[in-house]
DNA sequence: ATGAAAGCGCTAACAC
DNA sequence: GTGTTAGCGCTTTCAT
C-alpha cells in the first residue's frame, strides 16, 4: 500500500555513488564515460532494490509528463469508441506515454473545465475525439496545448484531423453491388445533417453515375439511422413494383432494419435482395443472417494516427506542418451480396 | 503551445505577498487568519493571471496524484466497456481525480509492466476491470497499491470487487416469463465456462423450481454465445413437438439468433414465442423487431462503485474493510414477452 | 569519471 | 498575519 518507494537516493547510497552518477547510468546519458564496473554495479543495485523513477518528479523536472489527454464526447458511448482508444493507447505506449481520459458531455463549459484539468496535469498534448464523424468547434483553450482532432473536423480554426473517407467507402459499397450486376440500387439515407450522411449519399450517387446510371431521387429514402428507421425506409423502397434489387444502407443498424423488411416481404437475402451496410458493427454485421457485407470504419487507425501526429507536433513544438488525413474505409465481405434475381449465376 | 504557464511565484510577486500566503489563500488552508483584503487581492491576481496550480508539482509534494489507473482486458472491446468507464470517470471527477487508462492484452507479463507504468506515475489506486464477469488472478504487483476489481473476482487473494448479480438477473428474466403464464421455458445457454454461464443457468433453474416446475435438462441447450449459436440452440429447442413457449437466452446476441430461428420456423414473437435476453446491448435489444425484453448489466454502477470504493480504501490507507458487492441486473421491458399461445390474453 | 548544487512548482512546519 | 525555509524525486550544469 503506502509503503514508500525506492528513490534514486537510496540506490546511490547502496551503490556507493552519487545520485548524479546513478541518474547518468540509468538514463544512459550520452557523452558520459562511465566505466563498465560502475555501470554494472549501479544497474544491479537499482534492479535489486526494484527502483523505478518517479514519473511525477521526472515530469516536473523535464517539463513533460509523457501523458496525453484523450477527450471525447461519447454520451451513449458507441461501441466504436473502444477501438479508437485501443488504437491510441497502443500507439501511445510506443512512446512511453499513457492516456489520460476525459469524456465531456455536450456542455461547452464543462468541456473547457475538462481541458483545463488535463492541462493542469501537464499533458503533453490532447486528442480531441468525436464519437462519430462530426464538425466541431473545440474550446479556444485547446490552443494552449498541442492537439489533434479525431473523427472530427473543426469549423474555423485549422486543427490537424483524421476522418473516415465516407465518400470512398460508399463508392466501395456501391461498387460491390455494381460488380454483381445490380443496376437498380436503393439507398437508405440518414436524416441527421452530419458529414457521414452527405458523404455516403454523395458516394452512392457518384458510384452510380460513373457506372452510367442516372441516380434517381426516389431510390433514396432518409429515415432515422436506427433499425426502425431502416425498416421503414426499406419498406418504402421495396414494397412497390420495380423495386430495387439491392440496398446500400447508411449504416449497419439501418441494414438490420432492412433485413427485417426483407423478411416481412418474403424476400430472401441475397437471392432476392442484396444489402450492403456501413460501419461494420460486428455485433450486427456478423450476427445477421446471412452475414452482412459492409464497410468498416478505420477507428483503430484514427486512434493511431492521432497519437503519431500529436507526437510529431509535440516534438517540433508545433512548427512541423501536419496534413489532415482522410482514412480509407475497407469493404468487409460477408454474405449479403449476390447477383440480382433473374441473372442466374452472374 | 509551449508558452510557460503562470506559477505561484508570479502570483506572489504580482500580489506583493509571499508564495506561502498565496498558497494559503488559494488552498483555503484552515486555521490561517488571513484578512479579507489579502484574500481578495491574491485571488484577484491569480484569476487575472489565469493561474492554475501545476498538478505534477502538487502531486510530488503531496504524494498524491489525484489520478487513478484503470486497467482492463478488452481485447475486442465490447461496447460494454464504455459505460463502465463513463461511470468510473464521472465518479472520479467528484473527487477531482482523472482516469489513467491502460488496456492489457491477455499477456500477464505485459500486464505487470502496465501496472508498473501506472505505479510509476504515482496513481492513487487502480481499478482492475474485466471485459465481462470473470475469475481473474491479478499480478502480485497490484498489491503495491490500492486496488479494486471490477466485473471480476479474484481466485485466491481477497480483493474488493463488484460483479453483476447473474443469478438474480436470470431469476428476474424467468420471472417475467412465469408471470405471463409460461410453464414450458427453454434456456439457451453458453458453452464458455464463465460465471455468467453458471449463474444464469442457476437462476433459470431456481426460478422454475420456485414456481413448482421441475427444470428439464432437455430444455437447456448450450451453444456459442453469439447469434449463430443462438440460432442453432433455438432451432434445437423449437423444431420439435411440444416446443417451449418461451426462451430465456444467455445473452442478447443469442436472442438475436433465436429471433432468426423463430422467423425461419414461422413463429411470431411474442404471439407464438416469448423471448428474454441478457446484457441489454441496445444496438441489438432496441434494434430487434419486436424490441427485446432483456436484463441489463450494471456497467455504469460498477464503474461508480469501483471509484467510490477505491477512494475509501485510499482514504483509510487500506484499513477500512470493504465488502464485495453483487449489483442487481434490472429487467428492461420491451415487446418480446407475451402470454403463451392459446392463453388468449392472460 | 564523479559529485555538489540548483531548481522544476508546490506545500507546510516553523519562525517572527 | 506573513514570510523563510526545507524538501517531495528527479535531471543537469558545472566543478573537480
Amino acid at each position: 500500500m503506502g509503503q514508500t518507494r525506492v528513490t534514486i537516493r537510496e540506490v546511490a547510497a547502496r551503490a556507493g555513488f552519487s545520485i548524479t552518477t546513478v541518474s547518468h547510468v540509468l538514463n544512459e546519458v550520452p557523452g558520459k564515460r562511465i566505466p563498465d564496473s560502475t555501470r554494472m554495479l549501479v544497474k544491479a543495485v537499482a534492479d535489486d532494490l526494484g527502483y523505478r523513477p518517479n514519473r511525477l518528479a521526472q515530469g516536473l523536472r523535464l517539463q513533460r509528463s509523457d501523458t496525453i489527454g484523450f477527450i471525447s464526447d461519447w454520451i451513449a458511448t458507441s461501441p466504436h469508441a473502444g477501438q479508437t482508444i485501443v488504437g491510441a493507447q497502443q500507439a501511445a505506449s510506443e512512446y512511453g506515454s499513457l492516456l489520460l481520459l476525459m469524456n465531456s458531455g455536450t456542455d461547452a463549459d464543462l468541456e473547457t473545465r475538462e481541458i483545463r484539468a488535463l492541462l493542469d496535469r501537464q499533458v503533453d498534448g490532447i486528442i480531441y475525439a468525436a464519437e462519430y464523424h462530426r464538425l466541431v468547434t473545440p474550446p479556444a483553450l485547446l490552443h494552449d496545448t498541442h492537439a489533434v482532432l479525431l473523427d472530427a473536423r473543426a469549423t474555423g480554426s485549422d486543427w490537424a484531423y483524421a476522418v473516415p473517407d465516407e465518400v470512398g467507402g460508399a463508392l466501395t459499397a456501391v461498387g460491390a453491388l455494381l460488380e454483381q450486376g445490380h443496376r437498380n440500387i436503393g439507398h437508405l439515407s440518414n436524416v441527421d445533417d452530419i458529414p457521414a450522411t452527405a458523404g455516403r449519399l454523395d458516394g452512392y450517387r457518384t458510384g452510380l453515375s460513373r457506372a452510367g446510371i442516372a441516380p434517381h431521387d426516389d431510390l433514396v429514402v432518409a429515415e432515422e439511422s436506427d433499425a426502425t428507421g431502416g425498416y421503414r425506409a426499406a419498406m418504402a423502397l421495396l414494397d412497390r413494383p420495380n423495386r430495387p434489387t439491392a440496398l446500400f444502407c447508411f449504416n449497419d443498424r439501418m441494414a438490420m432494419g432492412a433485413y427485417q423488411a426483407a423478411t416481412a416481404l418474403g424476400l430472401a437475402i441475397p437471392q432476392d435482395l442484396s444489402i450492403v451496410g456501413f460501419d461494420d458493427q460486428e455485433i450486427i454485421s456478423a450476427g445477421l443472417r446471412p452475414g452482412l457485407t459492409t464497410v468498416a470504419l478505420p477507428h483503430r487507425e484514427m486512434g493511431q494516427w492521432a497519437v503519431h501526429t500529436l507526437m510529431r507536433l509535440i516534438k517540433s513544438d508545433g512548427r512541423e506542418a501536419v496534413e489532415p488525413v482522410v482514412l480509407p474505409c475497407p469493404l468487409v465481405r460477408r454474405a449479403s451480396v449476390g447477383s440480382p434475381p433473374g441473372t442466374c449465376g452472374r
